[in-house]
RNA sequence: GGAGGGAUGGCCGAGUGGACGAAGGCGGCUGUCUUGAAAACAGCUGUGGGUAUUACACCCACCGGGGGUUCGAAUCCCUCUCCCUCCGCCA
């Protein structure tokens, strides 16, 4: 949620802001005009209930009854006008705030301009994207052979666009979770353990709804939606709090299981485990001083470039243009790897700052250390790598040339010591 | 799922239609005293919004959320949420 004084003040920046993001800049004037409208009610009845405050205490202490009476009868008269002064004020504030829901954050000024993620700018490449010796196999042909995955039989319990890990695969997912957690915990991140369902206003503290209603699930009849990313919780941890100044920097690193309809993207990357409906993730999570926000934001994107270090993947960190930038975020980096199976950049993290825009959406406020007035926090994320995107790079990167896999070196603790995941002899077991 | 009891400021805890933004206590801050500290004493101690001659001014709202009754609601009524106790079910 953008700060209501911009439209006041400084429309032009929030209409710069929406074009970059090949948005209509019209909301601006519409919101502008509920305001005011929103701002002439409250004189209204602000005046109204001032002059009635007033003379319910003058009554109080009346006796003559007649003069009672009619000061009673007046206020009655008050009170029937504040009545339907405040119900247009409902609904002009209802209807404001539905709007400065829709209104995505502002990109920060060093963001690049461009129309779409074509315009995106690689900042830089480390490692070479690996030729192997011989024909890489995509994933889905090295996972199905070696037994550690199995779409027919997630597609038969489920439908179209799961699938079984099974055996090493299951093994080397839990394994990264692990690590990767383990990992995090190590750059300052405190692990957390959060509900994978929440109610829908911790989804629009977020900045998921109301904008992608359409892209999650939910439980038909409660107020349960299931979370598309760690973010979410993560975000409504201090919902409607105020933290001390000394309690900043908060760092969290959370796995959860994400769920997303994707309706959008149907027909989109539907071979292999790409793109699913449900996915598993490791987020990490900032809440800091507003002035600190872009020192975590360089910080984070290391943690997670380490992650890709440490598992020995080539990638690339793309700055995200203005007009790929997501709907809450004001600046973004994705991290790609490199896999010689799927023969692409997979984007296997993207870590951004949010400035105050989610605080200001689910109202997380310090009191600074000097006692000065309450100011919003600012809020980062960033995946701490995506599990199958991770889990096809690292598949397609160690495959040798008789379709076994070597298991990374510092995932091996994690596997119990297992250096190469082998086909499984028995079928069943696959 | 059934029955009952609750929800008040940073915390504890009073209030029962007007004098209540809310007693009292604790904690915190400031001052006096002190070489310093403690103690004692005194004062202060929430959030959001509106107006604006931007004056640490005035006004409005907030006692779990929403709605109602009333000239006036923390207080009465309805409803929702959450917590506690007991029963049932359950990994």
């Amino acid at each position: 949620m953008l700060d209501i004084n911009l439209f006041r003040e400084n429309p032009d920046v929030v209409r710069k802001a929406l074009r970059d993001r090949q948005m209509d800049p019209q909301i601006v004037s519409t919101v502008q005009v509920q305001d005011e409208r929103r701002r002439q009610l409250i004189l209204q009845v602000e005046t109204l209930k001032a002059e009635r405050n007033q003379v319910s205490k003058e009554i109080s202490r009346i006796k003559d009854p007649a003069e009672r009476q009619a000061k009673i009868e007046a206020m009655r008269l008050v009170g029937d006008r504040i009545a339907g002064l405040e119900k247009d004020l409902h609904q002009v504030e209802a209807d404001l705030n539905q709007l400065l829901l829709t209104i995505p954050n502002l990109p920060d000024e060093q963001v690049p301009y461009g129309k779409d993620e074509s315009e995106n700018r690689v900042v830089r490449t480390v490692g070479e994207p690996s030729t192997l010796p011989f024909e890489a196999r995509p994933h889905w042909e090295l996972g199905v052979n070696l037994g550690i995955l199995d779409f027919e039989r997630g597609v038969k319990i489920t439908g179209s666009r799961f699938y079984v890990l099974s055996g090493a695969g299951a093994r080397l997912q839990r394994a990264l979770i692990a690590w990767m957690l383990d990992l995090h915990i190590r750059q300052g991140y405190t692990e957390k353990y959060t509900p994978f369902m929440v109610k829908e206003q911790t989804l629009i503290a977020a900045g998921q709804l109301p904008k992608f209603y359409d892209n999650l699930y939910r439980d038909a009849e409660e107020d349960l939606w299931m979370v598309p990313t760690a973010e979410v919780p993560l975000t409504g941890l201090y919902m409607d709090e105020i933290l001390e100044e000394a309690d900043l920097p908060l760092a969290f690193t959370a796995y959860t299981p994400c769920f997303r309809r994707e309706k959008m993207s149907a027909g989109r990357d539907v071979r292999g485990i790409k793109r699913g409906h449900q996915f598993d993730k490791v987020e990490m999570y900032v809440y800091c001083l507003p002035e600190d926000s872009a020192d975590k934001h360089a910080k984070m994107l290391a943690d997670a470039e380490e992650t890709c270090a440490l598992l020995g993947l080539t990638y690339r960190v793309v700055e995200l243009c203005t007009g790929d930038l997501g709907f809450a975020m004001q600046r973004t980096y994705d991290l790609e790897v490199w896999s010689p199976g799927v023969q692409e950049w997979l984007e296997v993290s993207s870590i951004s700052n949010a400035g105050d825009y989610q605080a200001r959406r689910a109202n997380i406020r310090y009191r600074p250390a000097d006692g000065g007035r309450t100011r919003f926090v600012h809020t980062l994320n960033g995946s701490g790598l995506g599990l199958p995107r991770t889990l096809i790079a690292v598949l397609e990167n160690y495959q040798q040339e008789d379709g076994s896999v070597v298991v990374p070196e510092v995932l091996r603790p994690w596997m119990g010591g297992v250096e190469v995941i082998q086909p499984v002899e028995n079928r069943k077991e696959a």
